[in-house]
DNA sequence: ACGTTATGAATGAATG
DNA sequence: CATTCATTCATAACGT
């Protein structure tokens, strides 16, 4: 039985309508950082899940189908996912700026985090052919990933150790 | 200030693997049931969700290529969905956003209408300090208040000069 | 309750 | 690299 002390924090505000994932101290022995989330919330996640669950399932079907005859004028696309579930805004929108997509940013940060740092144009130009597999890209892009992924995590890093005393004012959600 | 009790149901698990999102229960008035996971474990629900947007993707590009080899008529499956949509960065957390509060808006426009328009890192503590007594506030905050504030004064210059630009939240038709 | 608007935050790119 | 700018997403606030 473990009993967990939750204070609010920042009560600087009356009405929070459903503001409700907040920090906690953990008192027994040390101090554990823990979200609180209301059922809905979760349920939510569940959700989106879900969906993620139901797509890739329909998907796969789909290219089962495909592959198994190939003559298949008419498959039924019944699988179309509803997308107001999760993706709310499913605009066919041409973007200017490069967007990653889930699996570069995936490998992206899987290289970030080996953290061979220093990306020398070399290994750019390896590491944008590959992503070039999974959506357009440029080196240039990669460049400029790496150069803001770094600042960042060390912008942030510099933000958190500047003063973390135990007062439970501090630890705000991490950025 | 608000104090909630959480007890771990059925503890009939010493080294909680991660299994530990448990029921809560809240003493201040009613009783609400909550769920209390931890930094890790929400990771954990954010890299499942990123790997479906990962299969996903990956699914629709070979189905993107199995039609494209095989001329299926009418199978245009516009799967296109925006990399933005639910995990804009993999953020899934109903993230709590900084609401400044009226003394502390008056503060900030009092500054920014000084026009000594570039707050220094120095100066941005000195302000975000000043802010925090009159409610939370980090120097992110107040950092992203200026760099907004400036921003969207500029873009209601140009735009009541000349052509008018789209307005901020557009959705610009595709190629 | 639900759609709109205002605005805090995230991030690709540009600039020094 | 360090900073700054520009664009866009996401949501608090607000009107209906």
């Amino acid at each position: 039985m473990t009993k967990i002390m939750i204070t609010e924090l920042e009560g600087h505000q009356e009405n929070k309508t459903q503001k409700d994932i907040v920090n906690v101290h953990v008192n027994n022995g040390g101090v554990m950082y823990v979200k609180v989330m209301t059922d809905e919330q979760l349920e939510t996640l569940r959700n989106q899940i879900a969906v993620y669950a139901s797509i890739c399932e329909q998907l796969v079907e789909m290219h089962k189908s495909l592959t198994a005859q190939q003559d298949l004028t008419g498959i039924s696309l019944s699988l179309y996912f509803s997308p107001y579930t999760c993706f709310h805004g499913h605009k066919i929108t041409a973007r200017q700026r490069w967007t990653p997509t889930a699996v570069q940013l995936q490998i992206l940060e899987r290289i970030f985090d080996q953290g061979t740092g220093t990306p020398s144009k070399q290994k750019i130009k390896e590491i944008a052919s590959e992503l070039s597999l999974h959506g357009q890209i440029s080196e240039t892009n990669v460049y400029n990933w790496f150069q803001n992924r770094r600042a960042r995590s060390k912008r942030k890093q510099l933000g958190s150790s500047s003063n973390n005393a135990e007062s439970e004012q501090e630890s705000r959600v991490a950025e």
